[in-house]
DNA sequence: CATGCCCCCTGCACGC
DNA sequence: TGCGTGCAGGGGGCAT
């Protein structure tokens, strides 16, 4: 399910649902996730105090006043799951359509307030995780991620940088997290469908030949940026409406070009229509006639 | 080093 | 209705 704005999304929703409160207590009911999750997870966060709910890349990073950070990762099918009150919240989740099975409910947090939290994950390619006080830095899963795409870091002269001489195609580099941080399948074919960039276009060829950025290369940023900020917002907005009781006006972002094979392209201009093929084992969704 | 392939696991849509 | 097939937003390991 999540890349980076979805992750978002989650990110916030903790922040303002959770956030501050006291964990009291709770289940596992299926520790055999990606990994498995620690053994004594439950002791460790018995008592303890969200303290913040960050995101780094595709992971959240929840910071307890131990000074340990619980790590979830929500792989392809994970999600969290709120209940404050009566107001059950579901953040992030896009497949609206998705029925959510309580038997893999397999994490469950409970708070002295009387909320509760849920880690869903149906396939089990998420995990959870708990690091010990100023490890964060130094754990490898961290150490392997790229710039934030909407940070200063991630700028013309560092991609450049990273393309250079790299003969793999833009869709591969940009999946790649150690390239920029929280791209997925869906947001790097969107993106690359507003900078009109082939897929298949090697990475280098964005490179100018001093190895200086291109305008390809700053219109890629752009398109990157634009895309996950826009759905943040829509992230954001669903939040609000969530929060006001009101029901779903709309299942989330709409997308140009992701799972729309067959339909006509949607860029200004361009009368082509969306075809999919695979690369790297996964469905790629683009325009040949705009894309170059 | 880079790339493609397979695997982890479950649910769902589709065709017969 | 029921069953088989292929596919899914992530990521890691392995052979080539």
């Amino acid at each position: 399910m999540p890349e980076l704005p979805e992750v978002e999304t989650v990110r916030g929703t903790l922040e303002r649902l959770v956030g501050g409160k006291v964990i009291s207590g709770g289940s596992v009911s299926q520790s055999e996730l990606r990994c498995p999750m620690p053994a004594n997870l439950l002791q460790r966060l018995a008592g303890q105090r969200i303290q913040s709910v960050k995101r780094r890349g595709k992971f959240l990073l929840v910071g307890l006043d131990s000074r340990e950070t619980l790590i979830v990762h929500l792989g392809m099918t994970g999600r969290i799951i709120v209940q404050t009150g009566t107001t059950t919240f579901e953040p992030g989740f896009y497949d609206r359509g998705a029925r959510r099975f309580v038997s893999h409910d397999h994490l469950e947090l409970r708070f002295k307030d009387g909320s509760r939290l849920f880690y869903n994950d149906s396939r089990r390619f998420g995990f959870i995780d708990l690091v010990r006080p100023g490890r964060l830095r130094f754990d490898p899963r961290m150490r392997a991620l790229g710039p934030e795409p909407l940070s200063n870091d991630f700028s013309p002269t560092y991609l450049a940088a990273c393309f250079a001489g790299r003969k793999t195609s833009l869709k591969a580099a940009l999946l790649c997290q150690e390239t920029v941080a929280g791209l997925g399948n869906i947001y790097v074919c969107e993106a690359l469908h507003r900078a009109r960039l082939s897929p298949r276009r090697a990475a280098r060829t964005l490179v100018g030949g001093n190895g200086a950025p291109t305008m390809r290369l700053d219109r890629l940023i752009a398109a990157i940026r634009s895309v996950l900020q826009e759905a943040v917002a829509a992230g954001e907005q669903a939040f609000l409406r969530a929060e006001r009781c009101e029901p779903e006006a709309s299942p989330g972002v709409r997308f140009r070009v992701y799972d729309r094979e067959g339909e006509p392209c949607l860029n200004a201009g361009c009368k082509g229509t969306i075809e999919r093929s695979i690369q790297g084992g996964r469905s790629t969704f683009f325009c040949r006639r705009c894309q170059r």
